[in-house]
DNA sequence: CGAGCTCTTCAGCATTCCTTCAGAATCATT
DNA sequence: AATGATTCTGAAGGAATGCTGAAGAGCTCG
């Protein structure tokens, strides 16, 4: 679960980043304006945070960019600002809940746990990727509508990249994920999986979601 | 890691200086308002030790002038004056920690590990540093929101340059970070590297960010 | 037990990157 | 301006990394 914390008081963004770490969730954070759309554009989060009140543009006007890239599930306003104004300013472009400071943590958790469930259940165990739609519960996956048909090591590597889209992955990573840092020689399975599952997604659609970064690893991504 | 000390006391900071180096802490001597205003200005620092107390001009102007550069990051303020009401002007300023003379040295050293460490923290994600952007969980670079395809060698020599921003950093030094003091010839790849990097960099952006400077080496900044 | 599938290994090939080098361009000094 | 030192540039060989297809090893199920 990964969450963006948009706050320009770094001592505020820190705490919360610390905490919500403890609690599993993995946080980034964005001290301004540039910087939160920088980090959207480049990342996929489970759940933003977004203090309105930034220095170098309004919260608000994050909140509209998303808005266009149909992005606002998941968006948890934190303002000082607790006017009534705001608050359905901000509902009505589409955040799912609103919260006034200062406030308590465990409040801020149990918004966010609510936030997620609810987008969990919405998606009712599809995770949906341009063209890449899988079914968790049926172990179905389809790209642009044609099934695909994975062995169970190319279905767990597809779930990785997901999971970790548009974020390079080194090999080391991908091997100890599904292997359990059990590893004897070199990553030659890898290349064979990863061709493979390559080779399959683009035979169903064609476009080729798993990017190879030399020397680095690969990032499951678009173009 | 730098560190500034801002202290009028020769006796003092030389003995300051000296622990940090021996701890491995890079330190540079600032004895009063004008050198500490040049240092600052010339060069970026990890942590700042203010004293508050200079002749020539109240530390806590120092601290004014790092509000307005917005560079308040990891100043410890050190003072004699330990009232309440200073170490308050002093964290509004936007300090970080309090000091109050006298000290332990190892107790100032364990306030500094944990603002760098904060720091570090805080930096954890996103390198900025005029219109370059760098992600370093995510290994991407953007100038002005372009991504920029880095090879290993090429990221860890832009890493190298922004840790050491507005410094002049010498061939010497470069290669001794990339590639360990096993050098052979001259310093002919080092030439290539940075020859590629800067025409990334230009490709992105149009702003030449590393500097040549003859017989010497080179700085990473702007203009 | 053997057919069918999946996973792993391996060797050869392709690609990308690093380094080297020579010549051109730049700079400081005379 | 001329000189020598330093830096930049483009091209090319070699090293490292990644890809591919095929074949063997392991597993499951009738």
């Amino acid at each position: 679960m990964k969450i963006l914390i948009v706050e320009d008081e770094t001592a505020l963004s820190e705490s919360i980043a610390e905490y919500l770490s403890k609690q599993e969730y993995h946080c980034d954070v964005a001290g301004n304006f540039h910087q939160a759309i920088d980090q959207i554009e480049y990342d996929d989060y489970d759940c933003i945070l977004l203090d309105i009140t930034l220095p170098d543009g309004d919260g608000l006007k994050i909140l509209e960019q998303l808005k266009e890239d149909k992005k606002t599930d998941g968006v948890l306003i934190i303002s000082a600002k607790n006017s009534l104004d705001d608050k359905i300013k901000g509902l009505d472009l589409g955040a799912d809940d609103y919260l006034s400071k200062p406030f308590h943590l465990s409040e801020l958790n149990a918004r966010i746990a609510a936030i997620i469930r609810r987008k969990n259940f919405e998606g009712n165990n599809i995770i949906q990727f341009e063209h890449l739609c899988i079914d968790t519960q049926k172990k179905l996956v389809t790209v642009e509508k044609n099934p695909v048909e994975l062995t169970k090591k190319e279905y767990e590597l597809l779930l990785y990249f997901v999971a970790n889209k548009k974020r390079l992955v080194s090999k080391e990573a991908i091997a100890e994920h599904l292997w359990g840092n059990e590893m004897s020689g070199g990553f030659d399975f890898i290349y064979t999986h990863i061709k493979n599952l390559r080779k399959k997604l683009m035979d169903a659609g064609d476009a080729d979601y798993i990017k190879s970064v030399y020397g680095m690893g690969y990032k499951f991504t678009t173009q």
